[in-house]
DNA sequence: TATTAATCGAGACGGTACGTCGAGTCTTTAC
DNA sequence: GTAAAGACTCGACGTACCGTCTCGATTAATA
């Protein structure tokens, strides 16, 4: 999720003339957005204000992100992008899928953005699809590796449906994010990870 | 829920001069409100379109709602009072409690409805307080009665977390809404029903 | 030429609700317009910039002059609105028609308000058809009178076309303005005037 | 007055190195002013919009006419260098040099063409220079030479003002030009011309 | 019965933001 | 070197919305 919407330029560049994409102004972009989201939220959110503090043109902004709710996925999942550290007990391994959610509520602003990305994902379309789409390949996909494993140890029952265990494990984290508009504490995502598998050993 | 910010004014009211709220002015409010959540969603939700739709004047809609998202939520909450209906058992008990949220999605554009009310709860503060204090009264309290006598009969276990217990019911639901934007099919609420009251008698 | 373009309204007024348009703001936006006409000439003039120098929004502005060069044509002919003054003798008389326009010229930086709102008439439609209307009011029909006159007393010849002699009195201060883009020295219209009669006494 | 700003350089050129001015390029951009202007004015002229209709780069454009308004009067210019057509009568040879004026205003959209130019002339200084030195060689040069020959030859009074005597004559030409916005009829210079030496004859 | 205090609609106002376009400058590739 | 292509910052465009205000009309309780 490291690039642009416009951007679907692989490998073979077609070498078209004139200047590059600058690769500091996007940064500096995406920092102001975070900041935007902290500080007005998503309802208020001002791509003027955008363009002010990351001493940006609007027209570059809505040049590389015509749909200014992409802008704030893009800016949060960059930020979701921690390694997956730990263990290699089951619990861990689907501990380690709600990590980075977690670690991200209880760093600086990190609740806001969060909490931003996920509105803009909701509100808007084009969000939205992004959205899901990082979802998929940074959830959806390793949770079925993982349990495709278990249910060939013959761990948990091969009797489950994946989009619902998707939805079990991560609705929590919206819950608290947007509704109780609260940081997570300590040793969450261990125990919705535990609590997790106990309904999936049933 | 049916009534405004202000007027936390009850039965004993100071008696003023001068003429009543105008109830068909405040309903047309509401109508115009769920319809701009549908066509414009929060982020392009505007007082000024309500106003217009609404025949009524911005002074009347900012004095009875100073905070826009308190008007989305109660346009929202005014739908979900359904009457509880349904069984005796345990689990239909549970079921009623989200009964209102899966009828609502699949109710005309009451899924964009829903959605736009639970992005101003998230997005303002008033309008999350609003929310919080709909839902206390409507899912927590009574979930808390339920899990009360089943305790005392001893189907489940004494030893939960009510937080816990309110966020393991409810926030599938916002995961539907929210992340995947569809509606929920039929059965939905007996069947998250149901699993909550597995992992309970664990 | 003292009405906005809007305001077909007179003497029996509709009697509307809501608030009256501000004399104030509308004479501060005359003011900034002058101004900027002074600074930056009519290709690069800039409703923000009149905006931000009245202490008026742009939505003010936009409401009561839909086409920008309508502001500048009015601003200019408030400064035109002096008193005829002078002599009864014809050729002072006639003189009275370009006094206002050279006494401007001179006035201040009545010179770049005035090519300013001749530009605007003559780049825009609708500020040339003002422009016309305020010439027809404030030169062709007062020469008309005095020629009329001239022609009952056998001082003229009848044999004359009124738009060639409008023509043929007025063209020389726009080649001054526009053309040489320098002030009219004292006794121009004098000397104007003078020429004019001498043309039709043939 | 068929070439540019910077390029004050004639015959003995230094001879430097690469490619020598396109004159394709130059030709198409005259072109491209010459729709611009009529398509839109003085005003909303834009040269974003003459590179993509000329398929030049702004930067080509920039680096000829450093000021806008001077390519609007270089496109009006190369099309009034017309033959100086016609008789050997003072009035004919008089009536010449407005006739290039009278022909363009009737001759496709050179009504606009000769409109924008002048009013660049007349709101940007660089602009105003070239289009006064072009009527200095045009228009003041030429008249200077017949008037010498006819007070020579003692047909006029040899007690005339040569600037005002171009006023005299040109000034027609921009009131109905930029004033009454309109083509001239048929005729039009011959009468001016007539009118002209009349004047002189007093 | 008048007065008075509130309601309501309409809408003008100073602001801010929208999303687009133009102004000039600069960078890259091609010739 | 010239040229096309186009990204960049900046700022203006004309429109829409924000939240406040003023205005005329209307509606009840109070004097």
């Amino acid at each position: 999720m490291d690039k642009a919407d416009k951007s679907g330029t692989d490998a073979s560049a077609p070498r078209r003339q004139g200047p590059k994409r600058s690769e500091s102004s996007r940064a500096a972009i995406l920092d102001a957005t975070r900041e935007e989201m902290v500080n007005h939220g998503w309802r208020k959110f001002s791509v003027d204000s955008i363009a002010r503090n990351a001493h940006a043109s609007k027209q570059t902004i809505y040049r590389w992100w015509p749909a200014t709710g992409t802008m704030c996925v893009e800016a949060a999942t960059v930020l979701l992008q921690s390694a997956a550290t730990g263990g290699t007990e089951p619990v861990d391994r689907i501990a380690a899928l709600l990590l980075p959610f977690e670690a991200l509520t209880r760093t600086g602003n990190g609740h806001a953005v969060l909490r931003g990305a996920l509105l803009a994902a909701s509100d808007e379309k084009e969000a939205g699809e992004l959205w899901r789409s990082w979802l998929k390949s940074n959830v959806r996909a390793p949770l079925r590796l993982i349990l495709a494993e278990l249910a060939a140890k013959q761990s948990i029952s091969r009797d489950y449906d994946l989009d619902e265990m998707v939805n079990l494990l991560v609705s929590p984290v919206w819950h608290k994010l947007l509704v109780m508009r609260a940081p997570m504490k300590e040793g969450f995502s261990r125990e919705q990870a535990g609590r997790f598998l106990r309904v999936l050993a049933l």
